[in-house]
DNA sequence: TATTATTTTTAGATTAATCTAATAATATTT
DNA sequence: AAATATTATTAGATTAATCTAAAAATAATA
């Protein structure tokens, strides 16, 4: 495993994200739209990528990420989302802000650096949105789970996961008291809208919209 | 205070550290060396600080830090050793270990991450080598501190700092026992060869080189 | 299917940071 | 002080990463 630049590493996560964890092929536009650049310097890099046999990429046919490519993106991701565990169990960061800074963090070339956080914060499974964090040798679990959506009237679940992270989200499902390890239950379902009402932790009702409850995932 | 490109941080920080903390003009040779690239990378770079006003450089007579140079430069400093004192007491690397991945750490930019991360280590004053951290404003404290060779004969001290951070050194000083904070004082001293006979912590007795007593640096 | 629209790639510049080789300024030494 | 040595700067290339504008390939639609 070659010494990635923090651009090269940045793109190959991109297209790890997109295709699915690697499964699908990804266009270029799709990629120049989540790293807010353009489709001209993304057909750059590719090509730079495919040279290194990180991607397989085929002009006009779109990229899928190679097995090296692969390996490569799961260690940035291990480094993005065990520094976030340790920004939120140590730092006493929330986890509305702790993207940014993991973003930098991820870049940093020290295996033995990891080694010792992920003792440190105890081999943590999940990150604070969670997120499985790959291991070692890029092996993860996702934990189970549906969106609250989709969940069935008078289901029980427990919150595991957000689909999106975006920070203003995160904020409101603080603010109405939704965070990971929250016990729900479906109490009431509006079909005209997708809004429904639900139970935390046997004791708040809340009433959320569609879009909040597409993006709060959970396990029963 | 504008952001800096990882370079320019570290040419602020050879600069800094070669005129002992500003005072004294820099060669453009001096900086070539510390930074192990060539003079004419370091003149480039010089004339693109000078247009920021971060130095004083006029051509042919060296370079002076500016005010708000020296400011950067500390703030850089400042995330380097916090890091090191992260590194060694909470990851448990040894003082040897922690130079490298600090060069790292230190342009991570969030002054957030790095107010959190001071308060987490108990706002540390020095760092693993006994190096003052300056604070927000880039104050600081040096420690009153003198080399061993320069104690006088029965003379005692406290280990505060190593004048060389070089990684064979500081494993040599582990390897006989010296540690910031032991107790020293000096049994017998070799005009000669400037080598000298200590006794640590009141039970061990050491022979140690010229070399040793001057980059060893104790308090009284 | 021919035309139009969209997507992707290439061509050509630009910027930061570096290098080597050549030149210029300063310092040292006969 | 003139010659020589040292040190520093400029000129000109190079590499990575980016951009805009133009060209080429693919997809959508009349």
């Amino acid at each position: 495993m070659k010494k990635l630049s923090f651009a090269e590493e940045n793109y190959l996560k991109a297209v790890y994200h997109l295709s699915n964890a690697g499964e699908n092929d990804v266009s270029t536009n799709a990629i120049a739209d989540e790293m807010q650049t353009k489709a001209a310097s993304v057909s750059d890099m590719l090509r730079r990528l495919s040279e290194k046999d990180l991607v397989i990429y085929k002009k006009y046919q779109g990229v899928k990420i190679s097995e090296s490519g692969k390996k490569s993106a799961l260690q940035v991701i291990r480094k993005h989302r065990l520094w976030e565990v340790f920004l939120v169990e140590k730092l006493k960061f929330n986890w509305d802000q702790v993207h940014e800074i993991a973003e930098q963090l991820e870049h940093i070339k020290s295996p033995l650096l990891i080694k010792r956080l992920d003792e440190f914060l105890g081999h943590p499974k999940y990150d604070p949105h969670g997120d499985p964090i790959p291991d070692e040798n890029g092996e993860f679990k996702e934990k189970p789970q549906i969106p609250l959506a989709e969940v069935a009237l008078n289901g029980n679940g427990i919150v595991v996961a957000v689909k999106d992270t975006n920070p203003l989200f995160l904020q409101h499902l603080d603010k109405i008291g939704i965070y990971l390890g929250a016990k729900t239950k479906i109490i009431d379902r509006v079909e005209f809208d997708g809004s429904m009402e639900i139970l935390v932790d046997s004791k708040n009702k809340l009433f959320i919209s569609k879009e909040i409850a597409q993006n709060v995932l959970v396990t029963n």
